[in-house]
DNA sequence: GATGAATGAGGTTTCATTCAT
DNA sequence: TATGAATGAAACCTCATTCAT
């Protein structure tokens, strides 16, 4: 890649970030194409020069992090590990990500009100089952395996994937624990929840 | 009550629960007051007679089912049972409020986002505090009398809720389960975060 | 009709008339929703209570005018006359209409350029379709009773209607002739065309 | 002319002739510089570097063709010929013009909507002019030599004119009539409003 | 009680134009 | 010469809210 490219590219972050960052704060509907330009120093027309519209700002926001976080939990459903320290590892991962990238993460719950336009729709509930299906995976080694014992796998999953995503609503850096500190507490609870 | 009010009051109803659903369906913002006097045959001229505003329609919806839910589960806490007994039947009584008023419930997941006007969100986060203490009440009163062991009670009630309020983002009437069987599989799974 | 929805069908075509009258002065890209609103002392929004876009307007515009030019064109083609003489009260006519209701008449010269919605394409180029067949029809009328002897009958057409629709770009109302003159000289001299 | 300057002089009528192209299919006000530059494989930037603004690119794409056209009028109406003659000619080198020219012929019909800078709309103004009074002087020759007759000569040209000018909105070039024919056939009836 | 009409503030988007490199 | 980037003015459109009837 060129320089110039890069340079483009590392600037399209940026402005990514921004992004995540109002719409967290303010929700999709609220955030105005204004206050995101204004976060960056920049002025809305500029925002139009990199992307179409505050729809695919949005979608390209998702994308971004949830490839990165999707990347992540494939190497570890590739490790050679035990199920239980390959799903502790997912929890922790996820967590991780969660709480670092919380603006991207959170911004889109309920993505079939926010995206009108298929492709982003399709795309991001794609990304989002990829990472369902990762955990179902091991999960499902856990129980051929005999190291896991559930009834439901399935009703498992939601459990373990509600209770992490439902940090995203309390969590704040002036809390008690750190990032570190809550994702260990969730990975040692959450696994009884397999056994 | 006189019956004219009785009357008054049934309507109110009735259109908090048609506002609750569109505004489930579309999200707040999206959601219009058109929209909303649409589902109720009216125009939206007429629901100004009703309500101040938007916000006061939605805040209403929002108090409505919390305060049934809150009685329901100050009721179960002040009953002569184990602790175990009483968290078992909070998480089904949750559940069953969350399923049923999927509606309202789901509306609001940020009200810091959603309501300006200062009385209505700290009116809706106390309501979300009153709930959340019951639960911790009943998990201190389990700890004290040893049927419940966790290091960290206040993660746990995290944990439980979270994995409960997830439900809203994937239930749907034609699903595997009906509400009951969800009810009890996930108060029998999520006892267990706290033995 | 109600009397309510009577004044509200005056009104919805004053609007028209309004609306009209600026298109042909700016052309339908200058011409703003604030220009029309302006003429009309009204607000924008106001404008958009009466009509869901700008191209559904200028739509109705052209819609109302022409229906009205088809209906005479075709009681004209009706009568029981030598084709010379339906043709010279068309060509009248048609001079007529253009010239008191130039406004709507010249507004659009390109419908393609215009129209998006497929619809509204559609719908003018049939009504467009319609006064040509007319025409179209009367001198074919004349062809076969002999009044008329043209060896391409769609070219004399075009040029008669292209020399009368030509009249918008000159015609105003300060200028020598009256409309009533204009259209006397050119019957008189475009039946020539088709002898 | 050196080399450079006839190299730089072909580049910006090449310029002309695509951005009249795209003029032509959009309409002024749609059609933006980057349409025009994509057209020409630039960036919007270099189209700056040779014309000061988008309304001078287009006064100057009109310039460019109505100049030539001119000519070639004056020429005709110098010719030693009667006065049919060079009607028929004239009629027949404005509609070669028209059709092959038909990009930039057709771009401004109603030039006071499009110029606003007054220079602009002068010159155009005056070529059209041009163009009408040559027209006038063969009529006037005609009728002084006894080969028209003709009561009102004016209207007479704006019949004729008009004709012609309404070919842009209908001709195409997979139609049935060759351009050579289309003339032909426009001269030899277009004559008979003048004798 | 109910409603049709009106409004104005504010949002997204477009695009001619400028300019540093 | 050429261009990527930036800008700001202005356009279309939406919608909560108000109000006379």
């Amino acid at each position: 890649m060129s320089l110039r490219k890069q340079k483009t590219e590392k600037k399209r972050i940026e402005m990514l970030r921004s992004a995540a960052k109002i719409v967290k704060e303010k929700g999709y509907d609220r955030a105005t194409m204004d206050d995101i330009a204004a976060e960056l120093l920049m002025t809305k027309g500029s925002l139009y020069y990199y992307f179409d519209s505050k729809e695919q700002l949005v979608f390209q926001c998702h994308e971004l992090i949830f490839n990165e976080a999707i990347t992540v939990m494939e190497e570890i459903s590739r490790m050679d590990l035990p199920a239980r320290a390959k799903i502790e590892k997912a929890i922790i991962t996820h967590i991780k990500f969660l709480i670092n990238e919380r603006d991207m993460f959170n911004m889109i719950i309920q993505p079939e009100q926010l995206f009108i336009e298929e492709n982003h729709l399709r795309s991001v509930l794609e990304q989002r089952e990829k990472i369902t299906s990762i955990i179902d995976r091991i999960i499902e080694e856990g129980l051929s395996k005999g190291e896991f014992s559930v009834s439901d796998p399935k009703m498992a999953r939601m459990m373990i994937l509600g209770a992490m995503n439902w940090i995203q609503t309390w969590y704040s850096t002036d809390g008690k624990y750190s990032e570190k500190e809550i994702a260990n507490i969730y990975s040692n609870s959450l696994i009884k929840l397999l056994l």
